[in-house]
RNA sequence: CGGGGCGUAGCACAGCCUGGUAGUGCGCUCGGUUUGGGACCGAGAGGUCGGAGGUUCGAAUCCUCUCGCCCCGACCA
């Protein structure tokens, strides 16, 4: 390709309106442009980059025994209706009518259309496993779309499904899906690791993300860097050092506590506690369909709530802090005072039924203080197992850089920002049953499918390589990705002599195999470097002054080692390069 | 959806407070000089100032409404 007439629209300086450093970079680089918020065209790199990202992951499905599918966009409302997720997903989804005022919505994902098909068409055990893919374009009407390629509207998706007829099976099946996204992500030159997750609304036991670090990450990710553990902040839990009380009074001592409104406040207090003698207590109102229940939840006072923990922990679709109205109908308190002690009674006289759950950290612990549900007073020498109705313990709290890790005893935790790029689930029977997809097992009995559900983000893939790759010059390219394996650059193509040399390098180096891109554009050596650093192209090979004496210059773009190199091997020299892995 | 910011030439921005000829840099076109890390000189082209309504003799500038984009938060199969 002659750079002359191909569109690379380089830009000098970074775009207002773009924030990270890959959104940046993809802009200046002329891989994209933005059509609207969360909307972005592929420029002729961006498309070359794009399918060779599409090419790995079909090779390495294939490799697994997938078969490759392509479903529709549009889809009937009636089949999302079926598995409960037309209500379930709120404005997320794209949703329209036709002509005869039927609704359709857009595709955000494939579990239906891929289990109607297995419903319709699979009939016994003897035709599982299957591993069926596609690769297509997913409409999510994000709340916020942010940070170029990250989040979007429309992007482009990698959708595996497996088939099973038992756990076992989806185990195995699970298993080679994780073993191929390993391989897809080293392929395309991304560091990334594999943590636990919250399946969230998606159902299902057991799920995996693939998070690749970056500040730009919008996750949180917890890490421990001596045994491996690995998992979302939503799961993560850790080790936490068990604190000894000494004992209390018989029972529970009321005090006045003017003006103390938090935990900080009460430390400082004359007769208050240390922030980890307090019992933190926080009213939320949970939500599961149309229900609505109140919480009290008991966190350590110097332990943060994870919102996303107590959600899963008492199995609600969505929990908000309770308003201070309905916390003083309840408790008879504002907060700053409020306390699990005689918390069901002060509820039962309000008619409002009230679940009290604590954090586990909280168990046999005694001699602790927290407010008296009444204004201005607190209580101490309180015993939790004695004083409290604690309904259930759970894991609660937000876990914090610098803790013990769970898993291994010497190791200590790191948090920090990933990004999630890609997903795999053990959906279970969840479609299956809700659908009707099912086969005859050996006993002649029809049994659900059991399936599993695995994502990767075409984009994601492209902006972690960016966010991870790149200097201040540009991007980086892994080989795997980028758009060319080499640009030869003619310094001055008004010097015949150079010319002609880079003309015939850019033929041999084609016959060769390699995909080239030739800089022949009349422009100064030094604008024409800026620009190949910038787009990232993974070699460069310079054709100057040296060229008429059959020497030319050989440049990592990554290394930025400049060699000179005879005109005669250099064609070779490439080739061995470009071959040779990431 | 809540909070904040911004819409002026292809890109980055100034001008707005205090109303009166629409500007700067980069890019683009032409000519010349240059030619190894985003050259220089000269001459040009290019703008319904996001849109609508209003105030005014006069609106990029003031007021109202509206659309769009970005950031923080909520949300995120």
């Amino acid at each position: 390709m002659r750079w002359s007439q191909y569109f690379i629209p380089t830009l000098r300086e970074d775009p207002a309106d773009a924030e990270v450093i890959s959104h940046k970079l993809l802009l200046r680089a002329g891989v994209i442009r933005q059509l609207s918020a969360g909307i972005y065209s592929y420029l002729p790199l961006g498309q070359k980059i794009a399918l060779k990202v599409m090419q790995i992951l079909r090779e390495e499905m294939n490799a697994i025994g997938g078969q490759e599918f392509y479903l529709p966009a549009l889809h009937p409302a009636e089949l999302w209706q079926e598995s409960g997720r037309w209500q379930a997903i709120g404005d997320d989804m794209f949703r329209l009518k036709d002509r005869k005022g039927s609704d359709l919505c857009l595709g955000m994902t494939h579990e239906e259309v891929f289990t109607s098909i297995a419903r319709n068409e699979l009939r016994s055990y003897k035709q599982l496993p299957q591993v069926w893919y596609q690769i297509q374009i997913k409409f999510r009407d994000e709340a916020r779309p942010k940070s170029g390629l990250m989040r979007l509207r429309t992007f482009i998706m990698k959708d595996a499904y497996t088939f099973d007829i038992d756990r076992a099976g989806l185990d195995v099946s699970f298993a080679h899906q994780r073993e191929a996204y390993k391989r897809i992500f080293s392929r395309c030159g991304i560091q990334f690791l594999i943590v636990e997750a919250s399946s969230g609304a998606m159902g299902g036991s057991e799920s995996n993300e693939f998070m690749a670090r970056t500040p730009a990450g919008e996750d949180l990710i917890v890490n421990c860097a001596s045994c491996g553990y690995a998992a979302n902040l939503e799961k993560a839990t850790s080790r936490v050092p068990t604190i000894e009380d000494q004992s209390g009074p018989a029972g529970p001592e009321e005090f006045p506590t003017p003006g103390v409104r938090t935990i900080e406040d009460l430390t400082t207090f004359p007769g208050g506690a240390e922030a980890s003698r307090q019992i933190k207590s926080l009213v939320f109102v949970a939500t599961e369909g149309d229900e609505n229940r109140t919480v009290l939840v008991l966190m350590r006072g110097d332990h943060q709530l994870h919102e996303t923990k107590l959600a899963d922990g008492i199995r609600a679709t969505a929990v908000r802090p309770a308003h201070p109205e309905e916390i003083r109908d309840l408790l008879g308190a504002s907060p700053g005072s409020l306390g699990g002690v005689g918390a069901k009674e002060k509820a039962k006289a309000a008619k409002i039924e009230l679940k009290i759950v604590a954090d586990s950290s909280l168990k046999s612990r005694s001699n602790m203080t927290t407010g008296a549900n009444k204004d201005d007073h607190h209580l101490r020498g309180v015993d939790i197992a004695r004083d409290i109705q604690v309904d259930e313990w759970l894991d609660l709290r937000t876990v914090e850089s610098g803790e013990g890790c769970p898993r291994c005893e010497i190791g200590t935790l790191e948090v920090f920002k990933g990004m999630e790029i890609g997903h795999i689930f053990k959906l279970g029977t969840k479609y299956s049953e809700s659908m009707g997809a099912t086969v005859l097992n050996q006993d002649g009995r029809p049994v659900p499918i059991v399936m599993g559900s695995y994502g990767i983000g075409v984009e994601r893939i492209i902006t972690a390589a960016v966010e991870q790759r790149h200097d201040d010059d540009g991007i980086i390219w892994p080989k795997s990705l980028a758009p060319f394996d080499v640009v030869v650059t003619i310094t001055n193509i008004k010097q015949d002599a150079v010319r002609e040399a880079g003309e015939k390098l850019y033929g041999d180096l084609q016959r060769a195999g390699l995909d080239v891109l030739l800089d022949d554009r009349d422009e100064r050596a030094g604008v024409k470097f800026k620009d190949a650093d910038l787009i990232g192209i993974p070699y460069r090979i310079t054709i100057g002054k040296k060229a008429p004496d059959g020497i030319v210059e050989l440049f990592d773009r990554q290394t930025k080692a400049n060699t000179d190199v005879k005109l005669s091997e250099v064609v070779a020299h490439v080739q061995k390069l470009a071959l040779s892995c990431i």
